[in-house]
DNA sequence: ATAATCACCTGCTCGC
DNA sequence: TGCGAGCAGGTGATTA
């Protein structure tokens, strides 16, 4: 459930269950994630009270008094509030159950996702120490993309997908805002100028406040950690419409692949 | 240094 | 009804 609104939406829907709740055991049923669960997680964390959840990127920060757990959600991961009743089903792959009861619960069929443990500062964490800024501080302007990008030639949506450039624009906002920018995702960096990197940037901000503020994006698999999902598909006007028409000429939408990824794109509106 | 490809997994949909 | 192909929101590692 990927996109940075959605962890976002995770983050907020999950931290009141948990803060300042401690943990009384955690089961895991497999350890095989995109990277091994650590093998003592349940001696880990017993009795750690949780005292804070952030996010970095689409990486979850459960913060508790001796360390944090760094959880991402890869392609098809979930993480649910459910009480003891809730009996673990195939995917459930790891239970962290609380003093009020409730247990966090992490679900991932295609486990691609991650969850690990540091005592160090989780920001210094090999996986999170190179990521490039947050789209919704101020570091991320125009001045900043222009910079970056005089030498890149790889397509503009690659570019803005890289994580040392910025975090948290996946493949639906980064088709989304390429067209509302009017920048064909296709287009070399390096030819974008300034003020196209002005408009461009405070789009993504834009769309990514705009999804959070909805609960994120709902698709296939998406269902916030409260149970109730996004609805912010229902506003998609690129991703996901090729061969349907542009909401704004009717020019039936292009879809190509762009490493590996479907982009969609119009080819009258963005150039 | 930059760019392209691979790899990790399961489940669903589509076409024959 | 069954079966293989292709596709899915991510991203680190490997290869040119």
């Amino acid at each position: 459930m990927p996109e940075l609104p959605e962890v976002e939406t995770v983050r907020n829907g999950l931290a009141p269950h948990i803060l300042g709740h401690t943990i009384k055991k955690s089961i895991v049923r497999n350890y095989q994630l995109r990277w091994h669960i650590p093998k003592k997680l349940n001696s880990i964390l017993l009795e750690q009270k949780i005292i804070a959840v952030t996010r970095r990127a689409k990486y979850l920060l459960i913060k508790t008094e001796f360390g944090t757990l760094i959880i991402h959600l890869g392609m098809s991961g979930k993480l649910c509030i459910v009480d003891q009743k809730q009996k673990p089903l195939k995917h459930d792959h790891v239970d962290i159950i609380l003093d009020n009861g409730n247990i966090i619960r992490y679900t991932d069929h295609r486990r691609f996702g991650c969850i690990l443990w540091t005592t160090d500062d989780p920001l210094e964490h090999k996986l999170l120490a190179h990521l490039g800024p947050e789209p919704l501080t101020n570091t991320f302007k125009g001045k900043y993309l222009y910079d970056k990008s005089r030498k890149i030639k790889k397509p503009i949506k690659q570019f803005l997908m890289d994580n040392k450039i910025v975090v948290g624009v996946g493949n639906i906002y980064a088709n989304e805002a390429l067209f509302y920018s009017k920048i064909s995702p296709l287009a070399k960096p390096c030819d974008i100028t300034l003020e196209q990197y002005n408009t461009l940037t405070k789009i993504i901000k834009k769309t990514l406040r705009a999804a959070i503020k909805q609960g994120g994006t709902t698709l296939r698999d998406f269902v916030s950690s409260d149970g109730n999902p996004g609805y912010f598909a229902q506003k998609l006007v690129a991703y996901g419409r090729g061969g349907e028409p542009c909401v704004k000429c009717e020019k039936l939408l292009i879809e190509v692949k762009l490493g590996g990824r479907t982009t969609v794109y119009c080819e009258d509106c963005q150039s």
